[in-house]
DNA sequence: TGTACATCAGTGAACGCGCGTTCACTGATGTAC
DNA sequence: TGTACATCAGTGAACGCGCGTTCACTGATGTAC
């Protein structure tokens, strides 16, 4: 009953996953700002206004692209760590493959990485369902850090006494056992980690950079450094 | 003759400003997507076909507003520099004040930010105009930092083997005189810096960083520690 | 198992919108003699 | 200083385009009796 339901549940669900797909092959093609209902309509061969069957408006369906780059940014960074993890890497290499992934998925997915890191576009608010999604990348990086903190205590990073309760404020919301020093730590490498991905995907590397594999993993291991992983 | 032009040349000037004037607020207004030619002579109580004395294109008019963004955000960082500097604050202090500058400057200016630093917009490549421009911020940052090795010997951030001879590269491109080292840290410090500052502008940090000027001057700090700069 | 009705995916035409760009033009400003 | 011509800013109409969304419809699939 609920697993072979009707043909035509069975094809809603198809067609949905069909739009959503051309939708992310014509985002990966031209970006989010010339993605457009009637176009994805056209190359499915359908009529624009059947789209609304499915999707009810053009905003709806590009919530569903940023939950999915979300989900898939993030389910990347979980496989890279499980993995890792699975070789018994220690939390130090455990991070940087999560650093890894997370800049191998954004080469890989120019136009996603944009949509979900780079500027917002114009005239959407994302909704809250993408709140979820959205911290999976980061979550995962707080779980490896916080296995090293149970482990062994370890030398915290710095914190000036003016950040504190802020610190203490983020831990009990989003990372809970850790030390706030590590929390806060934490967060400005999250930030600065995609901060270096951006500036390679947005062009501010060109004629700067040339080496920016290499140059990522030397950060990537800094940023690790600076949230207390030991460094061997 | 070469001061006092017709008044033909006078209008052609104060014309052209007040297009990239009104372009300006139409950004700040609505983002780079809904930037329309059109929309700016509406504005403007002209005929749309009348800009077109002024600008070729509307690309052309999207380089002008990118060029003056550049310029905008480099005289800033260049002007917090100076006044620390006349001050007589150490390189680290004058570190900060760009780095807070870069900062005050984004939030003042959001869209001229995403259009720089944000995602590209989509069908538009930059001109090689914007290259100069484009470097005044960071070139304010080599400057200050080699003041400061010039000064004295510092201690070296580390680099790995693997990266030097890119640092090397780079130092020769755009930081000549100073140990590859901080080359390479400079430029990752720099990167960092402004993925701090895109997280805060492009909503990453809604639902988690309240406060945000505190977490980024704490960031400032730890990047000039990051590049070799004293911490007093 | 067969029939009558309800559901719903997809159609096709239309609405109203805004866009970049071209083109022949008019009329004011500037230049040469 | 005055006149004839050249330059050029701005006009207004038009071209061709694509967009999101609505709406009345048809016809196939599903449901109840």
């Amino acid at each position: 009953m609920s697993t072979v339901r009707g043909a035509r549940e069975r094809a809603r669900i198809e067609v949905t996953a069909a739009i959503k797909d051309e939708a992310r092959r014509m985002l990966a093609a031209e970006g989010a700002a010339k993605l457009s209902l009637r176009a994805v309509a056209r190359e499915l061969g359908m009529v624009s206004s059947a789209l609304y069957r499915y999707f009810p408006s053009r905003d709806e369906l590009l919530t569903a692209l940023i939950v999915d780059a979300y989900d898939s940014v993030g389910a990347a960074a979980e496989r890279a760590e499980a993995a890792a993890r699975a070789d018994g890497a220690p939390p130090r290499a455990r991070w940087l493959a999560i650093c890894e992934a997370f800049r191998s998925w954004a080469l890989a997915h120019p136009h996603e990485y944009a949509l979900i890191y780079g500027s917002p576009v114009p005239g959407y608010s994302a909704p809250l369902d993408t709140v979820g999604p959205a911290s999976r990348v980061g979550n995962t990086l707080i779980a490896v850090v916080r296995t090293a903190y149970e482990g062994r205590g370890l030398a915290l990073p710095p914190l000036p006494d003016s950040l504190r309760p802020e610190a203490v404020r983020m831990t009990a919301d989003f990372a809970e056992g850790l030390p706030p020093e590590v929390t806060a730590a934490l967060v400005v490498a999250w930030a600065q980690l995609a901060g270096m991905v951006s500036f390679e995907l947005f062009g501010q590397f060109n004629r700067v950079v040339e080496d920016r594999a290499g140059l990522f993993t030397h950060a990537a291991g800094q940023l690790a450094q600076g949230v207390g992983l030991p460094a061997v």
